[in-house]
DNA sequence: TACCAGAAACTGGTTAACCAATTTACAACA
DNA sequence: TGTTGTAAATTGGTTAACCAGTTTCTGGTA
């Protein structure tokens, strides 16, 4: 078994400069050295402190701003946001690297979205909303009859829905662990077989409860659509458990 | 009302050179002229080509490369990364600039998050979860007789919940919009007068039914907590729908 | 013709210098 | 003494040049 070897190894993370500073950079404010609305030294003065170019530190001072941990006023200087800092210490940890491969608490979180976004599609759907809904479906199919590559459009029919929803947060975080949810299909082959082709009927049958304005039975279709996906992590999760227990 | 005035003037967006630039790669890509695993082009090639300077081609390529929409490999060249991109076209508009200020949809998606949150927790929570939130919840106390800034003690309560569902995806979502939430409280002035008392004791509520690992009371007790928010926001989002109507 | 060094061109990574706007310090004036 | 105008210092923004690998081309050899 190769695979197993190739673990042993692959740990080399290259800790790119950048990473480096923004660690201290947290450390300094969940230490509580820097507070919010505390202006942080200049890059200049930061470069030469942790001895290394203004662009490491431009980078750092970048993805920080993304977090919205920082703040940079031009030509005036970089200060700590003031919101959600208490968050702090888990946003980076967390956000940052959700690799954690918790797939099961991704499929659960994908679930709890999805069933809420079906509920209220169900509810606040226009007509419009159905025939976007209908075009993607129907590129699915096309998608499953020809044999491939059907996950991308499978996803892409859920994404709707939750447009459909009229709740741009929802869509926007279905959009974030999207991508966690594709490589995880990818890698195990979650849709083999004719898991395809059942899957094909459900959408049909959630997108008449949607276009019914039926919310409670969308949900529940929803709900036992992606049932099966759930239990099928949590056995793949198990099987990561067992052989990863030792991993941090 | 000052306020007013100044709404219809900040909407000056000071558009980035990079941001236009992302704005050019995303275009090439949806349109299907830039496919997964295409080698841009370089950034030397990109910058004259665009009429700027390199290191704003960087700094955009940079910001693409955290939504795993492109993948940078040194010294050879920066590639579309295959994963997500029939998301793409959602995925920058929204996640990066999820500034839509549609509050309520902000407050919806966490009454969700949250009620799962707390049925989770109360099936799944260990003892050291329920010391973790008692802690959290006299300190949230604290805050409110001494009588100022208890919003940031009480939603660390709410993380607190979250952590013991044991599901860090759900965690890490509550954290991302977690400071738009504060930011909408604070500007709000959402927790004025006693409820932050009338609060307290449906905080109480909740705790006890997680301990009780009663998970439906327990999700219940958190959806009339939050409820009374969400009807809070729906005044407030007409309200501003009405007077910001006109925008985009 | 097939193949393989070796050099030249090109890549992203990194640094240092320069720019314009802001902030600060200070001196002149009321 | 308090205010104000100006200049110097400092800031983030931006550019251009250089570095160390990678890729590509090329010419000679078997």
């Amino acid at each position: 078994m190769e695979k197993k070897f190739l673990k042993t190894f692959k740990e080399i993370i290259i800790e790119k400069p950048a990473d480096k500073i923004i660690q201290q950079i947290k450390e300094l404010i969940s230490t509580g050295q820097l507070k919010p609305g505390d202006k942080l030294p200049s890059e200049r003065a930061l470069s030469e402190l942790l001895g290394v170019g203004r662009s490491h530190v431009r980078e750092a001072i970048q993805k920080l701003e993304f977090y919205g941990i920082l703040k940079t006023l031009p030509q005036s200087g970089t200060v700590v946001a003031g919101l959600g800092i208490t968050a702090l210490e888990g946003l980076i940890s967390d956000v940052l690297q959700m690799e954690g491969r918790d797939f099961y608490a991704l499929v659960e979180t994908r679930v709890l979205l999805e069933t809420n976004s079906a509920r209220l599609a169900a509810l606040r759907r226009s007509d419009d909303d159905i025939v976007a809904i209908s075009n993607s479906l129907s590129d699915y199919e096309k998608a499953v009859s020809s044999g491939k590559d059907s996950v991308e459009y499978d996803l892409l029919f859920h994404l709707k829905i939750a447009e459909a929803s009229k709740n741009p947060v929802l869509k926007s975080l279905m959009l974030i662990i999207t991508p966690d949810i594709l490589t995880y299909f990818k890698d195990n082959n979650v849709c083999a077989g004719n898991r395809p082709v059942t899957a094909l009927e459900e959408h049909y049958k959630i997108l008449e409860y949607i276009e019914k304005k039926n919310g409670e039975k969308a949900a529940e279709a929803m709900n036992s659509h992606l049932q099966e996906i759930l239990n099928f992590s949590i056995s793949k999760n198990q099987l990561l458990n067992k052989s990863n227990g030792n991993q941090k």
